[in-house]
Order: structure tokens, then sequence, then C-alpha cells
RNA sequence: GGGCUUGUAGCUCAGGUGGUUAGAGCGCUACACUGAUAAUGUAGAGGUCCGUGGUUCGAGUCCACGCAGGCCCA
């Protein structure tokens, strides 16, 4: 049997066949198969969403995936890979829109809901066959046969499930968040429609600075020792939020002074404190001069002085009296906090909290405990100051019903408008709380269906209260091991510090519908938490008469044929697609109490709006229940992913107990506060553990300019095409190799380039190498391996450090370093084994009959590619699959059928020789000055040398070097080296402080004690060398050196060549004898011959006859000398000099400065 | 605006705990080698280590403040 041999590798076509043979094989199912019984490693695949085409950067994600899936199955674990598909969110409800030319608000008019959420389901699969396609190419296994699809009913009743059980812990609550709110539609706003052109436009509002007076107690005490009353100035451009103000907010760092002054409206003494930044804007400075007690009432400049300076954080704390009491909070509040939004760009650089009327303001109020102001409507509600019409409640009495914005219509250029702004700021300066007042032109977001302004309002929404085990999910984060540990400490582990409740609520149609049924009151409520009790529920819904038949046992409907100004083609998508999931028969007629769970139909019923919205259920006491009409935050359907994935707790509990926690995930970095959160959030609410112990969160892949990529600026890289090109195995390398993943990657397809040719190249023309005499020599690895320590100091230097990469290798893989590990694996294989090994060793290949030296080659070399194989299969898995079975199906070391059912090869620690390392890269290092020096004086390596010459430094070194003395001498073509131990006098040295070591005894002295080594003669230096100390002045004094204190090394070596490398020094003697001359000359004969053989197409293994033409003395003495070798090293079984060639049967070959005419003949 | 992160040769990247001549590969130039040959070896050119301050005998490395890019959040 041959090994393969290849005249030119197709890389791309090769993962194509190895993928055939895979598939066929089922070389994937079996390398999980293999390892059932086996320890598990737990992989979760955050599921894609495949309504978009995958792009090169999901190749990047998807690879490291892949990598320690294929690792830990080297090392014997099972890792199950079940594929996912994320299916719901807002993206797809947009695509869906944008195709259809419809808006929101045509869902429910011109389409049906169930039209609607039908197109969503065809849309959001899509490209599913473009990412299955990819998947494969690439070489990421995963399960694409069994995914978990997030829109599936069993999935969603998971989900429902965890809700119910996050319900039944008191985590799951109805509260507020601020959304933008159009009263005049009397509906909330989504981002995406604040985005519409035109909704943003410029107004002159009326602004306010108003001034909170500073309670005296403990905390403000350093206020009140320059001042009898102080004030805060807080601005606002929304003065209608005043009467809701809580807090105030100050920047940390931000630095604010307390000026004492006058209030420009009453002219009261009053002290202020705003920012420093901040005076010029208030303050004139030509008032600076100004004495406060010349100020006259009603004078323009008002004089001010600067009594004190503190930074924000020393305010942190200090109360203040209610500044419109018009109603009274529930718990302390009035007092002033830290907030990161808080700048000196304008205002006064601290901002007024109002908690029901600001985003920012909820936030830090919630952070902060503070409580917002709120009255109880008729209904017994709690609703803010302002109701949703945008009134003022009864209860702000001054303004009570007055509309906060002009949603009366009013015509404002009327002199006898005032808005209820106007109307604030005339009361806040008739009580001397406004220190300024003055019209302000910003851009404000207006409602793009009523042109009437947006306010910033509390909608309902339900929440999960994570904050609740904010201590949990801090502490359990610390377990995990992030890579890069800074994202888990610092962007997680900050966001977990700042953590405000899930907001789970989601204004939107296609997604998982939020399982909570409601009385009309709000005072009765249900969470349902599984099929079976919806069923329950829905009986006895039925028996009280709210509803007639039960959908989850209904018999099939149809979809009606939509009406509307749609295109006929789209009515025809909508009936093929809802025609696969609508509502068919049961086929059961059970009663309910021995329905099962799994006895549903699954297909005969959708959990989606809006099948579940008509479903109406009965309270306790008797009154109907109605769907809260929220779906669920996306993020919650990947964050429920470890159970729903398995249609857990209803289903497989033991494979989900065996798959939870996860051991690794990897995702972007961009899912920090997106799946990897929920993930984390779920699972401890739910199970008190983390969902995952170890994560990889991946950089951006930037095009080669670092930009991002996008089809826009189609700078955007086609994986297919990539791939197409190079393979998959050099495009995964090279991003493997360029960077660590969790670095921005800048792709550049010159680097795959570079990787093919460098790494992939190189291990392909070692194995071609191997290959080549292997097949000649019929060596297929039978019999006994030659012992290791019989083998040459090449081999054993070889086989050291291959186990030395084995170790550090797997070190890498299990600290979830990939790059290092391939940076290891490249560099192995192009410096030491390519350009090492094969080089010297190169003839025992070629060379004579196979002997137990030229078998130890073989073994040698082909061990290391086998290892090198199974090394670097998680990366390259095609072709080291390929280069795996190319090898054993000759050798028959191994039956497997495929390199990724192998065992991880295991560090043989015996066979690493630190020694031999070590003096094997003295051996590279004399090499490398030797060649310089040949190179430096013009002489060939062909040219032989007659010794070279090494100072010594130890013992140690002798023998280091005398073991590898043959091997350098071989490579750089001289015939001797010679140690030299006494180097008095006869080396030039130099000497050179350590500096780390006596920087720490003179410190600041250093500089004098450098001064002096440095002037230390050749004399000192061997004094010192002799007697192991020498005593230099310092300044007055003397101190003794040792020898440790200084380094020694040699420079020169009068009359010889000499080149140095660190303590390494090397002359060479580049005299040429007569003798050495005449073997240069055989030399060049053997490589000219050598040409000719080849170039007259004769096979390596032929014998030849070669006839010289004679006349040259030189030719004539080196072929008397040197025949023997000549023969030798050419094959020819004779060598022999004639008078006389014809040119018709001579070559001429080219001897630099002469002709040589010769004729080779095969001999038979 | 905030949090996190990156910035070292033309390009891609290394540079534990501070130590005086800052490295590698690619690319470029020159030379050599030639039974691995679309390979290989040797040498050379190429650096304000983003900037400014500071700590230190000594800073690419530590600290502060900036600048530029990126991500997330607002």
């Amino acid at each position: 049997m041959k090994y393969n041999e290849y005249k030119q590798l197709d890389y791309a076509g090769l993962a194509e066949e190895v993928r055939a043979y895979w598939k066929q094989n089922r070389i994937f199912e079996k390398s999980v198969e293999t390892r059932a019984g086996q320890p598990t490693f737990v992989f979760y695949e955050g599921p894609p969403s495949a309504n978009g085409a995958p792009g090169i950067h999901h190749v990047m994600a998807r690879a490291v995936k892949d990598i320690f899936c294929r690792y830990k199955t080297l090392q014997g674990f099972q890792v199950q890979r079940k594929g996912g598909w994320d299916t719901h969110g807002l993206p797809i409800e947009l695509q869906v829109e944008k195709e259809l030319g419809i808006t929101k608000e045509d869902i429910g008019k011109t389409i049906t809901v169930e039209e609607y959420n039908a197109r969503c389901r065809e849309t959001v699969m899509r490209f599913k066959d473009q990412w299955d396609d990819l998947t494969e190419r690439m070489g990421y296994w995963v399960d694409l046969n069994n995914p978990y699809i997030t829109f599936e009913n069993q999935y969603i009743e998971s989900n429902w499930a965890l809700l119910k059980k996050l319900y039944d812990k008191g985590y799951l609550y109805k509260g507020y968040t601020i959304q933008p709110f159009s009263p005049a539609a009397g509906t909330g706003l989504s981002s995406h429609e604040l985005n519409q052109p035109g909704t943003y436009r410029n107004v002159k509002d009326t602004s306010i600075v108003a001034q909170f007076k500073i309670i005296n107690n403990q905390k403000s005490a350093f206020l009140f020792e320059a001042a009898a009353e102080n004030y805060f100035l807080a601005w606002t451009t929304t003065p209608w939020t005043l009467p809701a103000n809580t807090a105030l907010a100050v920047g940390k760092n931000i630095k604010y002074v307390q000026v004492q002054t006058f209030n420009p409206y009453l002219y009261t003494p009053a002290t202020v404190i705003l920012a420093k930044d901040l005076l010029g804007q208030y303050f004139s400075p030509k008032a600076a001069e100004l004495e406060l007690e010349a100020y006259q009432p009603g004078d323009k400049l008002i004089p001010f002085k600067v009594l004190g300076e503190f930074t924000g954080e020393q305010l942190a704390g200090v109360e203040y009296e209610q500044l419109m009491p018009y109603v009274q909070p529930d718990k302390p509040a009035f007092r002033v906090l830290i907030g990161d939004f808080v700048t000196t760009e304008d205002g006064t650089g601290i901002v007024h909290i109002s908690p029901t009327f600001g985003a920012d303001d909820f936030r830090v109020a919630a952070q902060n405990d503070i409580p917002a102001l709120l009255v109880t409507d008729e209904f017994g509600k709690p609703t803010p100051l302002v109701n949703r019409q945008g009134r003022f409640v009864k209860e702000v009495t001054d303004f009570a019903g007055m509309p906060v914005k002009n949603y009366d219509g009013l015509d404002e250029n009327d002199k006898e408008y005032k808005s209820t702004d106007v109307l604030i700021a005339i009361k806040l300066k008739e009580e001397g709380k406004a220190f300024r007042v003055e019209k302000y032109e910003h851009s404000y977001p207006h409602c793009w269906r009523t042109d009437k302004p947006v306010l910033y309002y509390p909608l309902d929404s339900w929440f999960i209260k994570t904050t609740a085990v904010k201590a949990r999910l801090i502490e359990l984060n610390k377990t995990i091991n992030w890579k890069p540990e800074s994202t888990g400490s610092g962007r997680f582990g900050n966001w977990l510090e700042n953590l405000v409740d899930w907001n789970l609520s989601r204004s939107r149609y296609w997604g998982t519908p939020l399982p909570i049924w409601r009385t009309e009151e709000g005072d009765q409520e249900i969470c349902i938490g599984s099929v079976a009790e919806l069923d329950r529920e829905i009986e006895r819904s039925i028996a009280a008469g709210f509803m007639t038949e039960n959908p989850l046992r209904a018999a099939k409907k149809t979809v009606e044929k939509p009406t509307g100004p749609k295109a006929e083609h789209e009515v025809n998508t909508l009936l093929e697609f809802a025609g696969e999931f609508v509502l068919s028969p049961t086929g059961t007629e059970e009663p309910r109490a021995e329905l099962g769970i799994t006895d549903f139909n699954y297909e005969g019923f959708d959990l989606h709006r809006p099948y579940v919205d008509n479903i109406v259920l009965v309270s306790p006491s008797g009154k109907p229940m109605k769907r809260e009409l929220d779906l669920i935050d996306v993020w919650f359907d990947s964050g429920a992913m470890p159970y729903a994935q398995w249609h857990y707790p209803f289903e497989n509990k033991e494979t989900f107990d065996a798959n939870f926690p996860a051991d690794f995930i990897a995702e972007g970095v961009d899912q920090t506060r997106g799946w990897f959160f929920t993930l984390h959030a779920l699972a401890v609410m739910l199970e008190d553990s983390v969902a995952f112990k170890n994560v990889i969160a991946n950089g951006l892949v930037l095009d080669k300019n670092g930009n991002k990529m996008s089809k826009r600026l189609g700078n955007a890289v086609d994986p297919f095409e990539t791939i197409g090109r190079f393979g998959p195995d050099a495009t995964r390398w090279y991003m493997i190799v360029n960077a660590p993943p969790w670095d921005n990657l800048k792709f550049n397809l010159d680097g795959i380039t570079e990787v093919q040719r460098r790494f992939f190249g190189t291990l392909q023309n070692t194995y071609s190498f191997f290959a080549l005499y292997a097949n000649l020599d019929g060596f297929t690895f039978e019999g006994e391996e030659v012992p290791v320590a019989q083998r040459t100091e090449s081999d054993r230097w070889i086989i050291s450090r291959l186990n030395t990469l084995v170790k550090e290798v797997a070190g890498y893989f299990d600290d979830y370093d990939p790059t290092k590990a391939a940076r290891a694996i490249q560099e192995f294989v192009a410096d030491e084994l390519s350009n090492w090994y094969v080089r010297l060793n190169r003839k025992r290949f070629w060379k004579g009959e196979l002997n137990q030296d030229k078998l130890a080659a073989y073994q040698t070399l082909y061990t290391c590619l086998e290892t090198v194989a199974k090394l670097a299969s998680p990366i390259a898995p095609f072709y080291m699959d390929r280069l795996f079975l190319d090898l054993t199906h000759v050798s028959g070391r191994s039956k497997s059928e495929s390199v990724h059912l192998e065992l991880f090869p295991q560090v043989q620690e015996n066979l690493i020789d630190v020694d031999l390392e070590q003096r094997m890269q003295l051996a590279q290092s004399v090499s490398s000055l030797v060649h310089s020096l040949r190179k430096k004086h013009m002489i060939k390596v062909r040219q032989p040398l007659s010794r070279i010459l090494v100072p010594i430094l130890d013992e140690k070194m002798k023998t280091q070097l005398q073991a590898v003395e043959d091997l350098i001498l071989s490579e750089v073509n001289v015939k001797s080296l010679q140690y030299l131990e006494d180097t008095t006098g006869i080396l030039v040295k130099k000497i050179k402080p350590n500096f780390k070591r006596l920087g720490q005894v003179f410190g600041p002295k250093l500089k004098l004690v450098a001064a002096q080594i440095q002037q230390m003669s050749q004399e000192d230096i061997a004094k010192m060398e002799r007697e192991g100390f020498f005593e230099i002045p310092v300044e007055d004094d003397t101190t003794v050196l040792s020898r440790e204190d200084v380094e020694i090394m040699s420079e020169d070596i009068p009359g010889w060549l000499v080149a140095s490398e660190g303590a390494l020094t090397v002359a060479l003697d580049i005299t040429i004898t007569e003798e050495l001359r005449l073997e240069g000359m055989a030399r060049e004969l053997v490589n000219r011959l050598q040409n000719l053989r080849k170039d007259s197409g004769l096979d390596v293994q032929d014998k030849i006859r070669v006839f010289l033409q004679g006349g040259n003395e030189e030719v004539a003495a080196a072929v008397q000398a040197f025949g023997g070798y000549i023969s030798e090293e050419v094959q020819a079984v004779e060598l022999t000099l004639v008078p006389t060639l014809t040119e018709a049967d001579a070559a001429v070959l080219d001897m630099e400065g002469f002709s040589l005419p010769v004729r080779l003949e095969v001999a038979r």
C-alpha cells in the first residue's frame, strides 16, 4: 500500500471530498455516539436568526465553538451539540412590514394578526438552507437535524413553565417603565416609530433654573459653615415635571462651587450651588469686581462671591426641601444622587429627577431607592401626576386639568396664551424658587401620527425582579471563566452592579405571548404554566359560559381568503404557510382529566397571537379574565434555551440534568447584555446555578482597514466565496492564528494566502517528502519501533519538541486560548519540523538501504506528522483528517475512520529532554553564526572549511556542544569544532552591569557604578574572572562587585573571523587548503551532476554511469581524490574521465569559470 | 455623555512581576542554496512603542490626563 501523493493540492476540493466522506460515514454522529457513557462536555448553541444571510463573522464565531467541541471530543468527552434557531423578534416584524409595505398601524386593519404572523413564520426561516450549507462547508459540527426552534409550541410551553416558576417565586410583577407616549394618540411609541423622519423638531420651550433649598443637617453641615441658607440650582426644559421631582443628580467627578449672590427676581440674598464649569453661564465676569454689600435691588449686574468648592461625590446624600409640595412620597426622597448621565454641557451640572417622566430618572431613582410621586385614580390604581390625556391630576391643585403641552390646539402666537410651563415659572418666581427663566430652543420628539409633542411617561410593563437576586448573580458570575477576563469583571460585572429589573414586555405580535390572564380590574390573575393547565382553564371557562369551544382540541380551521389591497401572490403565500400550522383535530375524545401532557397534538393548535388572545378564562370569583396583550422579550427565548431546547420540564428530565449547566459557550461580545445575561439570570433565578462555566466573548470581524463590514459599503466578505477559494481549513486557521478571538479581527484575504503558504504548504511539503521516499522504500511502519534512545540526536530532539508541543497545545486549549495553540503548532511545523529537522535529515531518507537509521528517521517523521494531524484537527478539521487517514491507511497504526474519533495525544514526559532542546538551540545559533560569517566573506557553503572555534563559558556548554558537534559541522560544512577553554589573552571581552541586581543595591548611585564598570580594562575583567570579585570606587567609598553583578561576554578574537549572539561567540578559520579546494570542487561536481540528473528526467533511484571529459587538472585531481564520494552522491556505478566527448552525446556543465562536457548513461 | 476595550516596523502580531541594543512572520532589497524547488538559507533597510505629564537610578511595561478606533449602554 502506498501513501497518497499529490501533484498539486486543491484545499477547497479536498475539503469537499472530506465533507462527503464524513456525511457518508456519519463521522459526526459517530464522534458523539462512540463517546456514550463517557463524561459529558456540555455546549450550548446560541441560536442564530435565519432571516438574513450568514456573513464571514459567523464563520469566525462558529469556528471558535467548533474548535472546543472537537477538542473535548478528542479528550474523550461526549459533546452533544443541539442546533437551534432564534425565530422571534422585532427585526423579523420589520422585515415583513417592509416587504408588505405596511406599518404596525395596518395590523388588525388591512392585515389580520393571523396573516401577519404567518408571514413572519415564513420569513424567519428563509435563509435556513444557506445557513445549513455554510455550517457544513465550514465544518461546524452541530446537530442540524433536530434543532430547537423558538416558535414551536413545545418551546413556548417551556417558556411558560419557566415564567410560571418565576411567577410562583414572586419574581414576576407588573410595574411600569418610562416610554415615549403620545397623549394625543393615547398610545406608546416604539423607538422605531420615534426614529421616523420628521418626528424630531426644533421647538422653543420655557426652561427654568429652579432653587432647591438645602436642609441643614449632618450631611450638609459643611455648606452651612459659610452661609445660612443654601440652594441647589437645577435646570429643566420640562417645567411641568417639577411637581414630580423627588431627587437631584450630580456627576461624581464634576466640581461644584458654592456662590453667594442674590435672587434676580426677588433680589433677596441667596447662596447657590452649581457646577464650576458653568459659573460663567450665570454670572458675568464684569460682576466679579462688585461688592456684595453695594448691591441694590434691580441692578442689572448681580455681584457674586465663590465661597467654596466641592466634588459631586461630596454632595451626594445631601437633602433638600420639596420644591412643589402637592403630593407626598411614601418613603424618604429629596436627596442628591450620583448620576452617570450628568454633564456640564448645559444647565447647571445638577439634574432634576422625576422618576415618572424620564428614563434616566427612573433608573437612577430605582437604583437609589428613591420613590416616584404617584396618586390613586378613580379605579384605585396608582397613576403619575399627569394623566394619560397629558393633563395634571386634581391633586396638583394649582394646575389641575391643565395640559402639560399644548394638546388643546390653542394658538401659541396669541398674546394671551400662556403655556402651563410658563404658569409654573411665574409661580416659582413669585416664591423665590426660580433663579432663571428663559426660552430655550431644542429638538423635541413629536408623535408621527398626531404631530403633537411626545411625553416620556410611565407605561404598564411586566418585569422579572432580577434585582432580588443581584447579590447572587454577582457572586456566581465570579465563578465563571470569562475569555477575556475583562468582559466578565468589567462589562458584565458592571452591568450586574447596576442591575435594574428585567423589563419583559413588548407590545408586538410575533413572539412568545405572556401567559398571564387578568380580570379587567386587575384584582385577579392567573399565570399559565403549561398547555395542560390552559386546557383545564379553558374547560372551566366553557363551563362558565365565557367560551364555546376549546381551541386546543378544536377541529381544523382554514384561513379565510384575506380581502384588502394586497397583491394576489402575497395572499397565496400567506395561505400556503398558514396551512402548515392552522388548527387541526386533536383526535382525542378522552376526558380532560385523563389528558396527559404529551397527549396533546402540538401540531393542532398555535400558542401565538391571535389565538391565545381569543382565549378568555374565568377567575375564581367567576369574572372573565383576558390575556395581558404583551409579548415577552425575545431574549427570554434565548435565555430559556437550556430548558426549552429539551421541552423541559415536560420531557427529557434526564437529558436536561445531564446538560446543565454548560461547560462552554461562545458568542460575540455584543451578547454581554443579551444572551450571556439572560442565560445567567434565568439559571440563577431558577436553578441557583451558573448557566455556563466557560465563555468566550469574541470580537468583531472588520474589513482589512478596520472598518465595519456592511453590505452598503460593499466591503462585506462573502463566506461562501472565501471558503470556496481557500477552503475552510485555511480560512479557519487564519482567523484563529491571526488574533485571539476576543480581539477584533481585521479580515484580510492576503492573510489566508499567507497561512496557506506558510503553514499548510509547508506541512504538505513535509508530508509529500515523507510519502515520496516512504513509498520508494516501502516503509509502512511495520515491525518494531526503533527505541527512542537509539535514535539520532536530531530524532530525539524533534520527538522532545513534539512532546513539549503536545503539552503546550493541550494547555492552551484547556485555557480556551485557541490562538496560542495554533501559533505553537504552526511554529513547530514550519520552523522546527520542516526547516530544521527535515532539512538536516534529508539525506537519511534518500540515501542507501532501509537500515535501522533510516527506519528511525521514517518513524520519527511519521510520528510527528500523525501527532500534528491530531493536534491541529480541531482547528483545521478537513485537511488534518485527510492527512491522518493518508498516514494511517498505510501504517495501520489506527483503525479510526477519522482523526475526529481519535484521542488527543498524551504527552510522554520521559521523552522531553530539556538539555537536548537547549543544545539544539545552541547548534542552531552556532550554525546561523557560521552561515553569517561565510556570507560576509562570500564563501559558499559548498566549499568546506577546516575549523570553527568556540570559546566556552562552562563545562556544561562544552558537553552540550559536543553532543551536537556533528550536526553543526555537516550543516555548515566545516571539518572540526574546537573549544577554547582558557580564553585569557586570546579573547577580547566586554563587560556589562547587571542592572537588575545592581539597581536594587545601589538605587540612585547606579549610574556611577555602571560608569565604573564600563570603564574596566581587559586586565580588570580578567582579574575579576580569576578572583570572582572586583573592587571599584564609588564616591568616597569602595564597593566589592561579585561575579553575579556583571555580565561578561566575548567580543572579538584577534586574527579570526568572529560573530556573536548574546553570550555565544563563534570564530571561523577561512583558510582554504589545496585539499579543501579539491573537496569543494568535488562538491561542485556533485551539484552539477545532480542537476543534470534531474534535468534529464531521471528517477531518484536510477543508477548512472558518468563520463567526464578529461583535460582539466583540477577536475582530474578532484575525481582522483573524491571519486568515491562523488559516485555515491550521484548514484554512479561508474565515474570515468575520458579523453574526448563528442558534442552530440554530451551535456556541458557550467563550472563557473570553465565548461566541462559530460555524458550520463543510465545503468541497467 | 458613561462603561469596557484596542493603539508597538509598510501589514499582521509577540513583548510574566519595570532593567538599558524592543522582537517574529509577511512584504521590500541584495546575496546564496538547489534530489522538499511555486520550497529554502543569510544579510540589510525599516520603530517619536498614540500623545503629554508624573513615579523611578531606569518606563513599551506603573500612575494621571488626553487623542484616535471599536463594542455596549444612554
